[in-house]
DNA sequence: AATCATCTTTAA
DNA sequence: TAAAGATGATTA
């Protein structure tokens, strides 16, 4: 017994083990982490916001490390951690930052997080080749090379020629290269260098500053600032200059990824530092590699849309979104359902934060003028736009007379057409004559759109298509296409006008370098005529148009939506915004509509008190909170009882368009709290309820 | 979410 | 009564 306590007095105190645990975020939708054993050899590596993988339910699974611990409340045995990624991971203060967004929004955090980070990690580093400091003996071994390796020998001779060269570049100007890269490296005959090192030159100059810019510094200043200004690019760069000396980090958001990428090429060509680029767009790896340079506090300036609101900067000092107002920013097709305006604004608490547009939300204008945002506001000039609204209960055809008459005289001056439609296809819908039904999708309910070059029926929610002539509904083969899509205005404008170029643009062909190259085209010329979904409106001015024509607003105008007056307004008030001096032509069927006049005459201040009102007297945000819950059809009445026993509204049920079997309510509440704790309880009543919050 | 145990309904 | 269907708990 003795000999015993004495032995083990003599354990040095290093073999004591000390447990740790790791409390593993999985992708599942519960609000629950399981706890993990930290194997001895990955304790000096594992950290909170690291993604490991893990053997759950006998299966190996990837998950993120939320906390550490040396207990666990389970009873069972623990499983091992298996290995920890090298991949992409979040800092502790941005998987703070994300689970506060996934409880604001009632998004499972585990889910959240999982879907945030970016999956992959490529290996391979962008490099930047360049011929050794030896010259002469390159220049030696050139004339071997050239017989017995005449791809070494191209490769050096390029190199030779153009100076250092991204790996890229060269990849695409003499092919697959890798193996020769390597052999020269070796040989010691080139040299590597991280893309890092090269910094473009600062070809920015006070005077082109001072003159596009209209504000002076101190305007700019504030912590939360409303730029509500049609130019603002000149005015981001002021913002920026100011930071960039104290080294913070900066996040300029855009809507939508064709955006972002003008405004990452136009910020890059007048700063001096890189700038990332990150949306859904760009190649996973990339993204990955982005993300790990952020966190490692490499890069510290990055463009791009939502999802970059999630990057891991640690040292935030401005936010800036731009086009503030736009719908883009409202997370619509999965959890967490988050508005990155509102997320943005939270990210930016210790920080500077700027909403810009030239149309602001009436949330944003509203707090803007009860002194929660520093409004800045040039006085505008309203340019040498003449805007005009045409009466289409008065015309004939697609296109009216006013606007033929204008395209014409656009063309003549040799001047640039943008031509916008609200829906993509053929038609605007097709009903049947009989029962007056519109053909819906037969996978998830959405009225069908008619596309002539594909003769097919396509649903535009869930990609399905059809050939069937016949009504679902009562069987008929009488049907009736009316109005007017994308595709359909192409072709009128292509018979009306023979002699010029014509180009469509919508979301089937959106990608951001062909967009930004259908409006370098438009700029010189190229293109007379663009036709295109709303996504044309956005942007900034195009030098060489003279004309904006919208030609299908009253669908926008029509939609069973309490913004859409809202949306309409600033649909074309950015329309217009993309004319510098010539002419706008509203084609609408409403011209008295106030959202319809008072973008014509460009008077936001007209639309927001007529706005207002209706909201309030309607009682819709910013006068009420909203949530839309989408549930099981037959779960509806319990969803009703407990919306009434938190003395909310709900309003329903509507067949949820996009998934057969489930419908939606609208819940509607005075305060948000409310809102939030009915919808809470209601998760609770009833598995698998889907929350968004504050929807768009 | 996916899986497994348990309780309930259904059709012969 | 067996089998299909709904419900609920569990996952470390």
């Amino acid at each position: 017994m003795i000999d015993q306590l004495s032995s083990y007095q003599w354990i040095p105190i290093r073999w004591i083990e000390r447990t740790l645990i790791a409390r593993v975020l999985l992708l599942l939708p519960i609000d629950k982490s399981f706890d993990f054993l930290v194997p001895e050899k990955l304790a000096g590596d594992i950290a909170v916001g690291r993604r490991v993988s893990v053997r759950f339910r006998n299966k190996k699974q990837w998950g993120i490390v939320a906390a550490l611990a040396e207990k666990t409340e389970y009873p069972g045995p623990l499983e091992e951690i298996i290995e920890i990624s090298r991949g992409p991971s979040f800092s502790s203060e941005a998987l703070g930052f994300c689970s506060r967004v996934a409880n604001q929004y009632l998004g499972p955090i585990g889910l959240v997080a999982n879907r945030i980070l970016p999956t992959r990690i490529s290996k391979r580093e962008e490099r930047l080749l360049s011929i050794s400091d030896n010259l002469e003996e390159v220049l030696a071994s050139l004339e071997e090379l050239w017989k017995r390796a005449p791809r070494q020998a191209d490769l050096l001779r390029y190199i030779l020629a153009h100076g250092s060269c991204r790996e890229k570049t060269l990849r695409q100007e003499l092919g697959s290269i890798h193996g020769a890269v390597n052999r020269l490296l070796e040989k010691g005959l080139l040299k590597q260098s991280s893309i890092l090192s090269v910094l473009r030159p600062d070809n920015r100059t006070e005077e082109t500053l001072k003159k596009a810019s209209l504000l002076n510094q101190q305007q700019l200043c504030g912590k939360r600032v409303l730029l509500f200004s049609a130019n603002r690019w000149p005015d981001y760069l002021r913002l920026i200059e100011r930071k960039l000396p104290i080294s913070q980090d900066i996040l300029i958001l855009a809507p939508e990824m064709f955006l972002a990428q003008q405004l990452h090429s136009y910020l890059q060509e007048h700063i001096g530092i890189e700038i990332g680029l990150y949306h859904s767009g760009i190649a996973e790896g990339r993204r990955g590699r982005v993300w790990e340079r952020v966190r490692s506090g490499e890069l510290r300036f990055v463009v791009g849309t939502r999802s970059a609101l999630f990057l891991p900067f640690s040292n935030l000092g401005l936010i800036i979104v731009d086009e503030e107002q736009d719908a883009s920013y409202k997370q619509q097709e999965m959890l967490p359902y988050y508005h990155a305006r509102l997320v943005a604004l939270e990210r930016a608490k210790n920080s500077q934060a700027i909403l810009g547009s030239s149309a602001p939300s009436l949330e944003t204008f509203r707090a803007a003028k009860r002194g929660q945002f520093k409004l800045i506001r040039p006085k505008k000039s309203n340019g040498e736009i003449n805007v005009c609204i045409v009466d289409m209960n008065k015309e004939h055809g697609v296109l009216s007379k006013p606007l033929t008459q204008a395209i014409e005289q656009a063309i003549s001056l040799g001047k640039g057409c943008l031509l916008g439609v609200n829906r993509r296809g053929y038609f605007q819908a097709v009903l049947c004559k009989k029962c007056g039904h519109p053909l819906r999708c037969v996978h998830c309910g959405v009225a069908l759109t008619y596309h002539v070059k594909r003769a097919q029926f396509v649903c535009h929610n869930c990609g399905g298509s059809s050939e069937s002539m016949v009504c679902p509904n009562c069987g008929s083969h009488a049907l009736r296409f009316v109005g007017v899509g994308s595709e359909r205005l192409e072709n009128e404008v292509r018979n009306l006008f023979p002699q010029a170029s014509v180009s469509r643009f919508d979301r089937d062909t959106l990608h951001p370098h062909e967009y930004t190259r259908a409006i370098q085209q438009m700029a010189s010329g190229e293109i007379d005529i663009l036709v295109g979904t709303p996504v044309i409106a956005k942007g900034p001015v195009i030098p060489s148009l003279g004309l904006v024509g919208a030609v299908g607003v009253d669908r926008l105008l029509a939609f069973p939506d309490f913004r859409a007056a809202e949306r309409t307004y600033q649909y074309l008030s950015n329309l217009i915004g993309r004319v510098e001096k010539g002419s706008a032509i509203i084609q609408t069927h409403y011209p008295d509509h106030y959202a319809v006049v008072a973008a014509a005459r460009r008077d936001y201040d007209a639309f927001y008190e007529s706005e207002i009102a209706d909201r309030e007297s309607l009682f819709y945000p910013p006068f009420s909170h909203l949530a839309r819950v989408i549930l099981q059809s037959s779960a509806s009445e319990a969803l009703v009882e407990v919306m009434h026993r938190f003395k909310v509204e709900a309003l329903g049920p509507a067949p949820f368009p996009g998934k057969r079997g489930k419908t939606y309510f609208l819940i509607k509440g005075k305060e948000g709290k409310s809102v939030r704790t009915a919808c809470l309880a209601a998760r609770k009543a009833i598995p698998g309820l889907e929350i968004d919050l504050n929807p768009a």
